[in-house]
DNA sequence: ACTTGGCCTAGACAGAGTCTAAGTGTTCGG
DNA sequence: CCGAACACTTAGACTCTGTCTAGGCCAAGT
């Protein structure tokens, strides 16, 4: 089939102490199968767009569940949603504000400097770099 | 930083090409003059807490024509809501999960890299860089 | 078998933001 | 002066993403 990572997944969740069931897995398997990154409702659809396997709450529930174990991340560009990332290595993005569509940026291709001083009583958590551009040929 | 006069903001929203009219100003004066990050109902609801001086639709439209036109820019963080940031000299944010709070970081102390070859057909519009933190003694 | 606990579900709900259609000036030509 | 044109504002309905609730399901242990 088309799917011959399942047992990597079922693994990749028992890493992260994600009791694996047949609703996760179908997640995830759309997560990691996708290169793009995918928004809530888009996974919703195309978890569903066979037949209905998954209810809305349950999409929800779980990326958010996958995003707090780790295994994915919340990108945060656009007010209206917000889109999954399967790649837990440090990288940024481009967000094409005319297309909606984000696309990943190695380190390397530019580095960033180190973290400032933090506020009084708090510590870091990540960091977000999140390059906007548009679609040429477009004029403002 | 000086809170800037009426006239004053009269002014930089002709220097904006923005007709001046009393709602503007009204949403103007709030967004230079409070120190924070606002949202767009925490300056609908700052706007009328005297007196039901201006729509809820008049304070979104104007936002975002504040938004377009330069005068003040949007900054994503919360995939709830956007805030409004009334500096417009690069810089970037430090931004509180825990309580919701976004705080400058001025550019030299964290320099960033140059930007790294933009996409196919895209130009550059912006680079948020958003450093998240979380209040420390905090149980996740 | 019964209970416990985790998971899933449909559908109601919440909140931010948008849209629509009408109302309010305000300006400018006649 | 009058009225037409135009830009701006408004209330309220609407949309959309995401959350909550209350109940149902299922597996494991007693």
């Amino acid at each position: 089939m088309h799917v011959p990572a399942e047992n990597d997944i079922i693994e990749l969740m028992r890493d992260h102490e994600i009791t694996p069931t047949q609703q996760r897995l179908e997640i995830a398997q759309i997560l990691f199968t996708k290169p793009q990154h995918l928004s809530a409702d888009q996974v919703l659809a195309m978890v569903n767009q066979d037949s209905a396997l998954v209810s809305k709450a349950t999409v929800y529930n779980t990326l958010k569940l996958f995003a707090n174990k780790g295994l994915v991340k919340e990108v945060i560009v656009d007010p209206a949603k917000v889109f999954y990332d399967s790649t837990t290595t440090p990288h940024y993005h481009f967000y094409n504000v005319d297309t909606g569509t984000l696309t990943d940026i190695e380190v390397r291709e530019m580095p960033v400097g180190n973290l400032p001083d933090l506020p009084e009583g708090t510590e870091a958590e990540g960091i977000d770099v999140i390059i906007r551009v548009r679609s040429s040929s477009h004029t403002t």
